[in-house]
DNA sequence: GGGCGCTCTCTATCACTGATAGAGGACTCT
DNA sequence: AGAGTCCTCTATCAGTGATAGAGAGCGCCC
């Protein structure tokens, strides 16, 4: 079976799901692919575009193609869906986050941008507003995904680690971390709530009044 | 002079300052203390240890004491303030983004979000949407400085690369660039709007009607 | 058919990384 | 003086990304 860069990449996907990105290096992906680690060299510049190519093959899988919201859908929920896509992507691999952030030029990522900013502009949102929305919401993804795939810390990390004293010096994030995992609540739910939070705004549920920037 | 781990955690970020993360390693960082590197183990029990001291000593730098907000000064401003200064205290170091998303359990950052939420809900905001809002400024200011700080790609890259290609394939992106970044228009300015989507919402200057979310 | 050249994989090796084992110097307290 | 603790050393390990350069297999053209 012949090498060419797409085997190369398809292996380095189950690579990583096995290994994670640290245990994905050229000599066991070359052994993998019954072969020695210099022949990747003929196929790829570096171990950098190697992780770009892992980054879009990801996201490749998730969004094989790109389609626009259904005419009675409205954008709100269409784009808090696409977010909710790209969050899947990435969850879908250990350190998938990492990985995206890591990759320089993701065509991908442009094209799912292009979709959302113009699907935005033929809502008849201005240019300028379809644009922060957009960068807020794909940025935030990748922020909040990224700390939700971070390595749980070593036992060693953990063991002069008080959970007690943390609960007493934070006791607002502590009680809000209870409040919100009430039974059934998921981290789903959560990132859910942020993105509402971005797309609808604060004022849609807030108490107090909400100034207008001017 | 004495090498204790307060030594050996400044002179990583002056490292870090002259050559990036991937500069930081034991026998660079060893050499600059007059020092073999066996001997930083000595004082740190691995590297990852070490970044995340790195990523305490660069929020610390910012953020030497955490101030609540003036009675009279609106929270959404001074909220939109502080993760002005996380940016900054991310930008002021190379990779800074990166380092605070792969250090662990950064009790600095616990005590940013406890301070947000508290006084979000000393003015009166609900505990479940302080956190909300905490949460999603926050990681969005990671994703975004993350962003802001992946190494320009090299020349090899960038070797293939179509510009005029890019534009013509993704126009509303091109065009939403090219419409924010008139003369005078910075990146700060980009995330100050973004910062203000989320926390004002973007219905104050969106030109559609905004549902509520029940 | 024979030779040329292209494509691909190999062996050997480089400089460098984080990390550990274990010797030993220096200093303090008894 | 002797014991013990603290700190730094030399030596070494396994593993990393990457390169040089030899050579096998193949098609193509004279």
């Amino acid at each position: 079976m012949a090498l060419d860069k797409q085997r190369i990449v398809t292996e380095a996907v189950a690579l990583l799901d096995a290994e994670g990105l640290d245990g994905v290096t050229t000599r066991k992906l070359a052994a993998r692919l019954g072969v020695r680690s210099p022949t990747l060299y003929w196929h790829i510049p570096n171990k950098a575009a190697l992780v770009t190519a892992i980054a879009e093959a990801i996201l490749e899988q998730q969004f094989p193609e790109l389609a626009s919201p259904a005419p009675e859908e409205r954008w709100q929920d269409w784009l808090i869906g696409l977010a909710g896509r790209l969050r899947h992507a990435l969850l879908a691999h250990p350190d998938g986050a990492r990985i995206i952030a890591a990759s320089q030029l993701s065509l991908k990522m442009a094209a799912i941008s292009e979709l959302a900013m113009s699907t935005l502009v033929g809502r008849d949102i201005p240019l300028r507003q379809a644009r922060l929305i957009v960068l807020t919401v794909l940025r935030f993804t990748v922020g909040f995904v990224l700390e939700e795939q971070v390595g749980r810390p070593d036992a060693d990390a953990l063991d002069g680690f008080d959970m007690d004293a943390y609960a007493a010096a934070y006791p607002t994030v502590t009680a809000g971390v209870a409040e919100y995992f009430q039974p059934g609540r998921t981290v789903d739910d959560l990132f859910r709530d942020c993105l509402e939070q971005i797309i609808h705004g604060p004022a849609a549920t807030s108490s107090g009044p909400r100034p207008g920037t001017g």
